[in-house]
RNA sequence: GGUCUCGUAGCUCAGUUGGAUAGAGCAACAGCCUUCUAAGCUGUGGGUCGAAGGUUCGAAUCCUUCCGAGAUCACCA
């Protein structure tokens, strides 16, 4: 999935260092040799060559190649300066080059979008059971799945989002169930709960009531615990219901229907809150019966092996794994069935160059036995599946555990985080001057950016900690102070009475200051394509922020509309305007919005 | 036990895919609003990069072993 070539500074450079170089030693310089990078901060210059492999070439010490290279590469037009420390050769480019690359990142209408790739590529996240309301762990995949959809199509791949909704099996029917049994007919509407909450609910009473007649089993009736858990009449009612589903018993399937139907509603209104959608949708229920066709294939091909009680596996233990049931004795589908035959139809339907799956890290040996099998049927598909696994999300005092009630629920989250925007934005005095319409946008982008922030920038194979007291920090590396830089700018710019964009315009040499904003903004192509690479939104999150937070130090000690030459004036305003530009074109993808006053 | 992932400041995280003296934020302390938004800016303190070996000009990064944390190895999904 590499996408193509940026010409940024750096690789600009390059090419001049080749040339040069070339020249100076005689001989066809490979990319490989040039290796550059930025400059440390106590250093002077902008970009470091490293002389090693050019000793190579000469037979001589790494200094003396340094020495040799840095003669000539002053030679070049856009170098202003060259030193040498040791082996390594610190290049400063002309301010004019900088200035140069401003005006190129002005001229970019659609800039941090890459071109097109022709790649087509199929994410499946989100994926939730029907049977409960989502939690923090499901935010995390919304928002890196939606994330990473952004981030594909700005390295100009086409992206299509689809949702694999859990809809059908024992934990659905265990809902209905005690819904059926104590419900009384309550609906969202006649009791105003969100549906999803409402099945949630029924799926919690539930397992309290099993919990009891469990309990009571072993005691009066003198059962083991494993009878007990198989006996008790409302499991009994539960397996019973599940075995009315899959017969198509009409009632049965038009209660589910209605309960599921609550569960979207609910669902709707959380990925609407989050601001997730999906191009497709796809429900267990009907690709569960997927999959068959695939163990025909596997066991006429002797790749899959039938046991006597007539269940299908396959045994993987030459590749490190082990057997994996593909078939229940009787006759049914389990998970790994399913994927295989939903993987097929959607690479027969869509042929995507890439499938990528979003789901926790709880399901790595999943994933590797479905490519693995797919391998093995030879489908040369399947080395374009790729699992993006992410880390499990942690409270402070552990792990989330449903049973003991720690779950941090997606809608109470937002919920609390709105509040607190609120009164902290009320207690600065921020929505004085602002219509409740205008507040509560605000409020809302302020809280939602803050969540989605602070899951983000956290790199996503790594576990996490969500600090609920952090998480509703504004100040410090978050989204607040990304959104705040961005409203200062959109301030000035209002306060100029233009938006900023003033062309074309050749600019004056830019300082030192100007220098490092130019910097910054111009890595950002390059580090949405190595998002892209890595699939990961931490990077376009860490690199916004350093735009910001140089901004700042920019704003405070520079004036801007005060500034009396009217030449710099016009530098630091089109500054200003990149800078907002790049911070609202990075922060939408990773879905943050930004606001203009805050 | 097998397989995989992780271990960086008191806490939460970066670290440009092997480069120079390892960086931010939070927390603590000390400053800066009569000047374009103080949700900001400046400064101070804080490190055996889990440990030990190895690879090489050079290692937080790669290899080996050990220690520690987690995930997974169901006729659940």
């Amino acid at each position: 999935m590499e996408t193509g070539k940026i010409t940024d500074a750096k690789s600009i450079i390059k090419s001049g260092i080749a040339g040069a170089l070339g020249k100076f030693y005689g001989v066809e310089i490979d990319d490989s040799m040039i290796q550059i990078y930025k400059t440390r901060r106590d250093f002077e210059g902008d970009y470091t060559l490293f002389a090693f492999p050019f000793a190579k070439i000469s037979k001589k010490s790494p200094e003396q190649a340094a020495i040799d290279i840095s003669g000539a590469l002053s030679e070049l037009n856009i170098v202003d300066s060259v030193n040498t420390v040791k082996a390594f050769v610190n290049i400063k480019m002309k301010a004019s080059f900088w200035a140069e690359r401003l005006t190129v990142g002005l001229n970019d209408a659609n800039f941090g979008q890459l071109p097109r790739s022709g790649q087509r590529i199929m994410l499946e996240y989100s994926s939730p059971n029907t049977n409960k309301p989502l939690h923090l762990g499901h935010i995390r995949n919304n928002l890196l799945g939606w994330s990473v959809a952004k981030i594909l199509e700005a390295c100009g791949h086409e992206v299509i989002k689809v949702n694999l909704v859990n809809d059908r099996g024992i934990h659905i029917c265990k809902s209905m169930v005690a819904w059926q049994q104590f419900g009384a007919g309550e609906t969202p509407q006649s009791s105003g709960k969100k549906g999803d909450h409402l099945v949630g609910e029924y799926y919690v009473k539930f397992d309290r009531e099993y919990k009891a007649q469990q309990k009571s089993l072993i005691e009066n009736s003198g059962v083991t615990e494993a009878e007990a858990a198989v006996e008790a009449p409302i499991f009994a009612a539960a397996r019973e219901m599940l075995r009315k589903w899959e017969a198509g018993d009409e009632a049965t399937v038009a209660l589910w229907k209605t309960m599921n139907g609550w569960v979207y509603e609910g669902f709707d209104a959380t990925y609407r809150r989050l601001g997730v959608a999906f191009d497709k949708i796809y429900y267990e229920s009907d690709t569960w019966i997927l999959g068959k066709k695939i163990v025909e294939e596997g066991l006429s091909k002797g790749i899959f092996y039938r046991k006597d009680d007539s269940s299908v596996w396959i045994d993987l233990t030459a590749d490190g794994l082990d057997a994996k049931l593909l078939l229940r004795s009787d006759g049914t589908t389990v998970y790994m069935t399913q994927d295989l035959g939903t993987a097929e139809q959607r690479y027969e339907e869509y042929g995507f160059d890439k499938l990528i799956y979003v789901v926790g890290n709880e399901q790595n040996y999943h994933f590797q036995a479905l490519r693995l099998i797919l391998n093995k049927l030879g489908h040369r598909w399947a080395e374009a599946i790729y699992h993006l696994s992410y880390g499990m999300v942690e409270l402070p005092e552990g792990k989330m555990k449903s049973r003991e009630g720690t779950v941090v629920d997606a809608d109470d989250l937002i919920a609390e985080m709105q509040k607190t925007a609120r009164e902290v934005s009320d207690e600065l005095g921020k929505l004085n001057e602002m219509s409740e319409t205008e507040a509560a946008a605000t409020v809302d982008m302020i809280a939602l950016g803050a969540l989605k922030y602070y899951i983000l920038k956290v790199d996503p194979k790594k576990t996490m900690l969500f600090d609920p007291k952090e998480s509703i920090d504004f100040n410090g590396n978050t989204a607040s102070f990304i959104q705040y830089t961005h409203a200062r700018i959109c301030s000035v710019l209002r306060k100029h009475g233009s938006n900023g964009f003033l062309g074309s315009n050749s600019f004056v040499k830019p300082s030192k200051k100007e220098i490092e904003l130019i910097k910054l903004i111009e890595v950002f192509p390059e580090t949405v394509r190595m998002a892209g690479d890595n699939l990961s939104p931490a990077l376009i999150a860490n690199c916004v922020y350093e735009l910001a937070k140089e901004y700042n130090q920019f704003y405070h000690d520079y004036p801007i509309l005060k500034e009396e030459n009217a030449a710099i004036k016009n530098l630091r305003l089109a500054l200003s305007y990149q800078v907002a530009l790049t911070i609202k074109n990075g922060m939408a993808l990773l879905g943050i919005d930004v606001p203009e006053k805050m």
